[in-house]
DNA sequence: TATGAATGAGCGTTCATTCAT
DNA sequence: TATGAATGAACGCTCATTCAT
């Protein structure tokens, strides 16, 4: 299952070994989000990222505790990137097209990042510290879309609502990231109409 | 990470050793089911299935291939109970309090099995067999939908509403069976209102 | 420190690959017993002990939990031996010669195990399984020299003196065995005596 | 095994980094014997060595050649240690309770190296090097013990009853400092008692 | 059909040691 | 002298799978 050993995921990269450990920290990072997101967390072994990153497997650990912490890096970085992500929109974007970038930028995202994500919803049904850190993003994603509300002068949602419209727009983008849609016969832009509700959905929520 | 190794979920089956094939198709099955539940589908072993279900290791690849067709064969009998769930209640609920009755129910079986859920997700972005297995699954899910709509006289959803309804319904269950609502200071109850909103926008989805 | 890779205790055993479980942990134990006494425990991995029975590294772990358990047993059989080699003296060793031959044989025995014993000591100062298993064959030592004593009509010694006893000759033994003596300019005829006295040194132990 | 990573054995010295190489030697060497005596040889790391004596992992190989080499310097200094341990009782006891005064301090040095001592056995015995510098402290011990009944006016020992003596008395020393005779039921006072008596021994031996 | 010993590739991790700074 | 990132060989152990019985 998932052999993909000599993926493009592992090109050693070009001008490695430094003597910087932050550099050596993001390059390691670099090439464990791309190879746990192209064959999951348990396909993953660390010899193979310190090698992609350019370093000998002991280097793995002068870096990072074990396998599962450079995981939850990743992670970290993701949610960043997607805050990123949604920041450009709300900065750069005329307001009339402005939900509908949002949906696909966001939506852009996800497919990017969809092996990865998923190998994440596994863990966390399994381990206590994975768990435990995307319960801390989730609250703050929570807390970003009220206040973000009131900023822009809509009704703030409740932590409740809000969850829930950002569970379902998490889920629609998965599903059209992952192109089910599409192997169900389904338009990706009717697709794309239910999650612009969905993010709308969001000031609309009352307990 | 995951070292369940002397749980509850492995007492050696009762009266075990059967020559009936059938059987001991169907007590692999059962331990399978409760061990990928536990400790999701890497954690899993296949020697401790068959111990679990009363054989020996090798008994395991008399019944099945390998590891992942026992484990689609656990998602077949999940989504085979789920529709169980669903019609028992649509059977026997009052209109009154049925779509309540519903997303209890709901809720319940995936809390139940929320583990083993969440391995196939995961499993499910990387290999090809077991998305070809859950999209099929999902189609008939759809068409189960529409068809339900249409023998209760209501507008029948489209596939893309009626896939939104899917995915969301699913996704607000898992973060309540998993206990994120109550780790993320949000009432249950609160989150089954929404979930039953959600339930019944199917009914309203147009192209 | 004690690179001995491809010494002579590495020979794959001539007819290997038995399906008879007996018959394959012993052969590990063999090999086990000859790697261990060669390069000490630390030196000794659980793949070559495996290789050097004529099995594959994961067989080893058919056959024990861990490297330290077929330590233990190596250590419980090397009782035994010790036992057998006092048993035979006794039963066939006309009186007159028989303190110097059982000198002389158990010396023979701690000669050949004498890497072995000292990897046990050190363990045996660290790890709280072995000390105990130890303690325990300990226990029946003293109690042997006891009853022993009793039946040869000699005057008992007490457990102190026993132990006394057993602890001088085993020191002796090993400084002898190890060459120690020869180094220090001793002769092992001199040395050989003082073991003889030890050995009587049982029966006149007083608390 | 033997897993005591965050030991008190660990605390980074208080006012670490001299530009004193004699200082910083002492400080190597002080942490060196801590960590060996409590998870033995191949128990320690180097990198922790140096890390608890308040360097970094390379400044520990620009004071010892290897790992092997503090092992030894540790070692020297142990015996120099029980040379004044044995001195200050024969310069300051009162001669009657002279003999019982250096079994019982002697013993209280081998308690407190037990650890220490087990792993230095255990090297002796695969190690060429180990094995000469422990083998010029015995015959330093040996002559010891010769000029010291000489100077007092006893018949001295010959070699060998000077070798057994010393191996006697440490292999009794070793049982009651590692417990042993409390874990098998003898009390340490008989066991003293002999202790003495082999003490005495030595100005007996006769070859 | 059932057994269970055997397989063997592989993985996460450790650690003595080096070396550019 | 001191640093600390980097090395790389190795090791204990796992587990899906095979196969002779």
């Amino acid at each position: 299952m998932a052999k993909l050993k000599g993926s493009p995921a592992d090109k050693p990269r070009k001008g490695a070994r430094t003597r910087n450990p932050q550099e050596s920290r993001r390059a390691l990072v670099d090439a464990a989000a791309r190879i746990f997101n192209t064959v999951g967390y348990h396909g993953t072994d660390t010899n193979r990222i310190a090698r992609a990153a350019g370093y000998t497997p002991g280097s793995f650990y002068t870096h990072f505790r074990d396998k599962k912490s450079i995981f939850l890096e990743v992670y970290r970085r993701w949610v960043e990137e997607e805050f990123e992500v949604i920041s450009t929109v709300l900065a750069s974007s005329p307001v009339g097209t402005r939900r509908r970038r949002l949906a696909k930028d966001i939506l852009e995202h996800h497919r990017k990042w969809r092996v990865f994500r998923a190998s994440l919803s596994a863990l966390y049904a399994i381990d206590e510290e994975v768990r435990s850190v995307r319960l801390a993003e989730r609250d703050r994603q929570i807390d970003g879309m009220i206040r973000n509300a009131r900023q822009s002068g809509r009704i703030p949602p409740s932590r409740a609502a809000a969850l829930a419209s950002l569970l379902a727009a998490e889920a629609l983008c998965d599903a059209v990231a992952s192109g089910d849609t599409k192997a169900l016969g389904i338009g990706e832009d009717a697709m794309l109409d239910i999650f612009q509700r969905a993010l709308r959905l969001e000031s609309a929520g009352r307990d």
